[in-house]
DNA sequence: CGCGATATGTTCGATCACGAATATTCGGAT
DNA sequence: ATCCGAATATTCGTGATCGAACATATCGCG
């Protein structure tokens, strides 16, 4: 089998558009259901569900045959709920997307790493408070993550549980790092350090 | 001094924004210098510039008053330059800006994380495989990050690489906690394994 | 029973993002 | 001289995004 080495542009961009098909494989779903699924399944701190976007994405993922009707319901004098099963290709579209998310990184643009790219442009003694600060934050952001794993460990399997565990490895990877980088800067060891102080200072 | 626990919304809130307006700190330019002077200081790879959204965003800044025409330039028979100068509010909000990304820590919804949360998906031999090949091209990237690096500290103070190395620090990191959650699933000591695997093998 | 609060669902439109097209100039090879 | 490709510089149209508004149902409680 090939290996293609760029990956091809999809239809759908939108991460939402995959959990989408992957909660319809559990059955057919209305949007707003699809929403409370993910949300009860905690998938709403991977993605970022905006049912602004969910109705948009599930036509769209009509539109290209991923999903189609199964029914439409009517209860009471409500609006009509659509309801959306998941297609052969549909199926077909979502194995492929996430294999392609697990096998290859792609480079993409955290907010940290351009301000980080920025950071000249303040002074020197600023930037070690205001790092100071973020480790304080992380350190709490991450009390946090380990406290929530503690409770899920006890009623889900850790299976589902392994973007959380990965999230918390990331939080601490991150901590460790900008603790590096203020033990440099305080030190005044890295070197430019004195030029940027005094560029900041005479201006 | 009371540090504001919400987040305030920005007028603006694409990233390049930010870069632009310290771009601007270092003189008046025409768009399209901004984005040579960016890519010459190597931020184009922490920070996306997006001709399409360069123009839109300048013009959204001047709107805002961040930045204004400094002058209008005719060379030959091109087209009208027109070259920002960062004003004081402009100034302001960039350090604002900045001070705020680098203290607080934001959510972020990285795709691999989504990728991660819906793994179930997959079957768990797909899985490893997957993984596997993320692993060797976290490799493959960490290696360039290095060898990039070491040839930039031969010209440029380490001040201006500090983003270079977080990333490479973050590559690591989730190589490191890729490699772990390979070993657990190849072990099958994962709890719940079995019934993922079973799952699939019977539907 | 009547009231507000909360949950259920969906739509809309203003804004934003960005690939691709456009247009000109410059430098160097022919 | 002239042709061509690369660099310079900007615009535009399409499509994505998402907060906020809308509309109804259900529930708890006095």
């Amino acid at each position: 089998m090939v290996v293609p080495v760029a990956a091809k542009r999809r239809k759908l961009s939108n991460p939402l558009a995959l959990a989408v098909m992957v909660t319809l494989c559990q059955g057919p779903m209305h949007p707003y259901e699809i929403a409370q699924t993910l949300r009860r399944q905690g998938k709403d701190t991977s993605t970022k569900i905006n049912y602004g976007s969910l109705y948009t994405v599930v036509q769209n993922l009509e539109k290209h045959g991923f999903v189609e009707v199964a029914d439409i319901e009517r209860k009471g004098n409500r609006p009509e709920r659509t309801v959306y099963g998941l297609t052969g290709a549909g199926r077909e579209e979502m194995t492929e997307w996430l294999s392609e998310l697990l096998a290859r990184p792609v480079k993409e643009f955290p907010i940290f790493e351009t301000a980080l790219s920025l950071l000249g442009a303040l002074h020197p003694d600023e930037a070690v408070t205001l790092l100071e600060e973020r480790v304080k934050n992380l350190e709490v952001q991450a009390a946090g993550e380990r406290g929530a794993l503690e409770k899920l460990y006890e009623s889900v399997p850790r299976l589902f549980l392994v973007e959380v565990e990965y999230q918390l490895h990331m939080t601490e990877a991150q901590t460790e790092w900008v603790r590096g980088l203020l033990k440099e800067l305080r030190e005044g060891s890295m070197l430019g350090v004195e030029g940027w102080r005094h560029f900041h200072e005479t201006g």
